[in-house]
DNA sequence: AATGAATGAGAGTTCATTCAT
DNA sequence: AATGAATGAACTCTCATTCAT
């Protein structure tokens, strides 16, 4: 819990007769913050669509003009949503692989850090899948980020001897592959928007994919 | 263009004079063909969001009110896009493979097939990505559909002993890890909402990380 | 009154319950009409800022988005007030001016119409005043209209010896000193943007100023 | 410049380090100041339309909240542009029509001063032209003042037997006449809001009228 | 005296849907 | 069966004004 308190607690509404002394900029911070979680959520649970500025303000305890007080327009916070949110991933995930040794730890680390990150903030996933659609440049500078970040990954370990040894537009190909894996399962194990309940089969389906491949081992 | 002829040719507009002679059920299935027609390109082109009734009934030369003869709202035709396309897209794969004989060939055709098809039809890529967003009981029906036939063709390969022994519940796993992948490398490798050009490298890639996995083979 | 009956005549609200059949074009053309007569009403009561879409659709009966199938925006039907009205008040001077002979009598009578235009049109004056702000592109070309016409007629009368020697570009100078004296004497003597009661003795001074202009004759 | 200098300058901001040790009044007035001239400044250059007080007080160097200390509304500051900004027109005709001496010379100096003043100050003549619409008691005012010093004038030059001899009602007539004509030749030599080139021909054109009226003379 | 965040009414505009013709 | 005008709710955004700091 403790990782989504800051970000994605229902509870962050502006609290009008709060409990003592702020200074203006911490206030405003507060205010900013709760009209940023507010729509995190809303576009959480019920889409970009219907995450209108009355919405997002009404969840916030705020009046509709304040909205625009800190976001130039609805699509400048849709567009902030995915970068604040995919870093704090990111960090999740880094900080959990961190202390494995091999190519393949790291992977079932990093494979399952992902998954309780979603888990424990289920805004996340509709919020990076929606924002190919409704934030395309937040999404498209996110999935750089990630990319870039797995393409140099896999070609050190490529260049250790780790993994095979293929060409660098082909494992280009496989981040996309093995970003897309992470994706679609979050999907197919998500329960109503709000769980995902990962099983350990998927864990192993992934990982013997990986390192063996599908096909029957010869000498087996 | 056989196969684009029936859904994605430009020309399916109502033609109101036409050469006469119709039967009336003729008639109206041409005018709901026009309809969905037009559905499908607008989405294609435009995305659901800005696929407006009052577009949809412009493009194919029919008032807006004709709309409602055929279809109860605007969610209803687009809850019919995808399982009429998917449908197709599902007879061409299996057109395709049709003739293979090992599990690994008939990946291999699938994969390609998959791609052959969205070149050939660009709006179906379009369609099928957002309508997890604005049609997704069609979504998770069509996904369903794919999933169960799929997971079909993996279990009778392994039971024939071509692919590893993994239980059921993680060939269901692997079912959707491979589906993504063709969906995200289609985005991948997408120019302008228009065409994907899939390199040979990636097809590559995808057939290694099948055969064999990623991991460095021990011997070599 | 016959004048004002088409355009000015603050009945011509929508009739719901109308008295008989008309065809869909008929009903269309009065919707049309009872907008723009709500608009000119409102524009000539209040001026342009207070002429919302909400208070003349209210004014017409009719719902806001019915303003839309009949106007692009609201700036659309601010541009065709002008021209419409304007149109009517050259008709109605050139109507009256009519079998006038000499330009001196032409100008008189061109002078008593115009008051007599706004006098029936009491609307008229703050739409063409206020047009000049908020629907600039037509004031232009209104004031094109009406500087180029008086022009001719100056050069005319001047080629035929009724009117000085000058120079077009000091004709062209005098033609907006003539407009806009029409127009300051209208605002002077208008009472509560509704009547404009024209003395005699402006009428005197108007034309002893373009007879014989203002200093004292040296042999009186 | 000199002219200017207090109201049109560009540089009247509020320097928040300025140099130190002003009295409170002092202080006091320089915003106000400051406020006042960026208001004229904005209505000059863009209308009182887009003259929020948002933009004024940016322009001003000063908080939102600040203009309220100093205006009790929008509208307050609007009605004060004109009266004050047009005090300071008259002071400048007046000035420059000392010394002449025949109604003709002072006519032709006064007129000569007014286009002086708006080539000076462009920003007054939209704060005069609009202000009719948006400030119209301040208009009226101001337009009562000229008048009536106008007509005063012109009575004493009938008096003095140097201006035909008309009544005081007609005379009041085309003192609206001859203001009229300088405001409207202002607009129609200006250029993009900010200069007013006024050609010799138009001087002529209006002296002309003035001096002969528009006939032919019946010796020439 | 100066600040600037909060407010909420009101603006223009879009659009799915209805329904009389 | 086809039409297309009418509807009204909902949308994003602006802004004068207030007021606690």
């Amino acid at each position: 819990m403790t990782l989504a308190r800051h970000v994605a607690s229902g509870m962050a509404r502006v609290n009008p007769a709060g409990p003592a002394r702020k200074t203006r900029v911490q206030r405003s911070e507060e205010v900013r913050d709760a009209l940023f979680q507010a729509a995190a959520e809303m576009v959480g649970e019920h889409g970009y669509i219907d995450a209108s500025i009355s919405r997002i303000t009404q969840r916030a305890n705020l009046a509709q003009g304040t909205f625009y007080n800190y976001f130039a327009s609805r699509q400048d916070i849709f567009d902030e949503l995915l970068p604040v949110l995919g870093a704090k991933m990111l960090a999740h995930i880094r900080q959990q692989v961190r202390g494995a040794t091999s190519f393949e730890e790291k992977e079932e680390r990093s494979f399952r850090a992902f998954f309780g990150f979603i888990r424990r903030m289920p805004y996340f996933l509709r919020i990076l899948n929606e924002a190919e659609i409704f934030a395309p440049k937040a999404h498209r500078q996110h999935f750089h980020n990630i990319a870039t970040g797995y393409l140099g990954f896999l070609q050190k370990a490529r260049d250790r001897g780790e993994v095979a040894d293929l060409s660098d537009e082909a494992l280009g190909a496989l981040v996309y592959i093995l970003i897309a894996a992470r994706s679609y399962l979050a999907l197919r194990y998500a329960k109503d928007h709000d769980l995902v309940e990962l099983p350990e089969e998927a864990v192993t389906a992934y990982m013997h994919l990986l390192t063996r491949g599908l096909l029957k081992a010869p000498g087996s």
